[in-house]
DNA sequence: TCTGGGGTCCTTAATCTA
DNA sequence: TCTGTAGATTAAGGACCC
């Protein structure tokens, strides 16, 4: 049987890259991507400069500025980003279509099948890494293991513009001095739970007594770490992978319990995923409501429909009861969003709900309040730019 | 002190159904 | 028809990932 041979491709740093490219004026600066300072928000890519002052992605942008004063602080621009990101796939796409893209800065491939056409893994990946940045200017970490987790650790340990090749009879020796939480699946929770354990690295962890393993995290989860700390994980490419959900939420920069603005923020999100269902000729069966309280707790109720749809006006209604039978008006919230799922059903583009024939446009459009809204809406504008107005307004 | 957004998958409990 | 049970499905939340 062929011996699976897996090149993970990661872009660094990729959005703040993408803008150092685009301006050089800001090249040698801390460039922080995400949200502004003054709002509610997270990082969401930062460059090395700002990585200097303790930065990472996912910290508050709050704490990010006590850290960081004169950083260049950017919103980012997820269009742009993924059009360089359509590019980038092209690149990879000239070698192979066994692909599968993790993200827009992240893919796996398979290059077991290309000795004759392109070389080596390493050839392969050397020849990735130069056309990513002679034609997109921008620099890429590739790793290489017959196992694809191995090959995202191996990208990881090179960054920034690395490359590792790792052999199949060099696996175990890579991951034994490694902290566990380099694991996929691993996060700080599991981590915790192993630490109570006395392990800390890879390679305790595959010496440690089964019998005690299991005990503490359960038969599935010690056996699935123990493969992984041999070095025994997926190998398969998904090429094509199918959306189980749809969903979108926003962040109040004010908690609120303002009955009218949390309905409006819904008919708002709702629209929006009404829309990307139907761009995506996708109905749902099961919407979500979703809130998180001042606590920081997330909260969510679902219902499960007897047919599926993707109309605006009954995804909004079937939230709506929801948000009305389970969100009391005490509470204060910061966050409220909605989701669907189930797309389990055949589609019929052209078969129109009966509530959506029925309700014409402007009768969608007269629940909402303001002339500016209607325009923001029928300009299909971000929606995250309509809520924050309505925000303001509502304020 | 402060903690986004959009996902996936897993666990557990409740409910339904054969 | 009643009861118990096992398996499937649904719902809610937790953990994780990028």
């Amino acid at each position: 049987m062929r011996q699976p041979y897996i090149l993970h491709i990661d872009m660094d740093c990729f959005y703040a890259a993408v803008e150092m490219r685009d301006n050089p004026e800001i090249r040698d600066k801390p460039v922080i991507i995400g949200a502004l300072p003054g709002s509610r928000g997270v990082i969401s890519a930062c460059n090395y400069e700002a990585r200097k002052f303790g930065l990472h992605s996912a910290m508050p942008i709050s704490r990010a500025v006590k850290l960081c004063p004169k950083g260049i602080y950017l919103r980012g621009d997820m269009d742009k980003y993924s059009e360089e990101s359509d590019k980038i796939m092209a690149i990879l796409h000239t070698f192979t279509d066994t692909i599968e893209q993790i993200s827009v800065d992240e893919a796996y491939m398979e290059v077991s099948d290309l000795g004759k056409l392109f070389g080596t893994p390493e050839q392969i990946a050397v020849s990735i890494k130069k056309k990513i940045k002679e034609e997109l200017g921008l620099t890429a970490s590739v790793g290489g293991a017959p196992v694809r987790f191995v090959s995202k650790i191996a990208s990881d340990l090179k960054k920034p513009d690395g490359l590792l090749i790792v052999k199949a009879e060099e696996v175990k020796d890579l991951l034994a001095p490694l902290q566990i939480s380099r694991l996929p699946g691993l996060g700080s929770k599991g981590c915790e739970r192993l630490h109570r354990l006395g392990i800390r690295t890879i390679g305790s962890l595959r010496k440690y007594p089964a019998s005690g393993l299991r005990a503490a995290v359960g038969d599935g989860m010690a056996e699935e770490l123990f493969d992984l700390a041999n070095g025994v994980g997926y190998t398969e490419i998904c090429t094509e992978r199918e959306a189980k959900s749809v969903s979108r939420e926003y962040t109040y920069q004010r908690d609120t319990n303002d009955r009218e603005k949390l309905r409006k923020s819904l008919l708002y999100l709702t629209d929006d995923v009404a829309r990307r269902l139907r761009a995506s000729d996708l109905k749902a069966r099961t919407v979500q409501l979703t809130w998180r309280t001042i606590d920081f707790n997330r909260h969510s109720r679902q219902k499960t429909m007897d047919f599926e749809t993707n109309s605006s006006d009954i995804l909004f209604q079937e939230v709506e009861k929801l948000f009305l039978e389970h969100l009391s008006p005490e509470t204060y919230v910061r966050l409220i969003g909605m989701g669907t799922s189930n797309f389990n059903g055949e589609i019929e583009s052209d078969q129109l709900s009966l509530f959506e024939c029925k309700s014409k446009p402007d009768e969608r459009l007269s629940r909402i309040d303001t002339a500016k809204d209607k325009i923001a809406l029928k300009h299909g504008e971000d929606m995250l730019k309509r809520a924050s107005f309505v925000e303001k307004n509502n304020d």
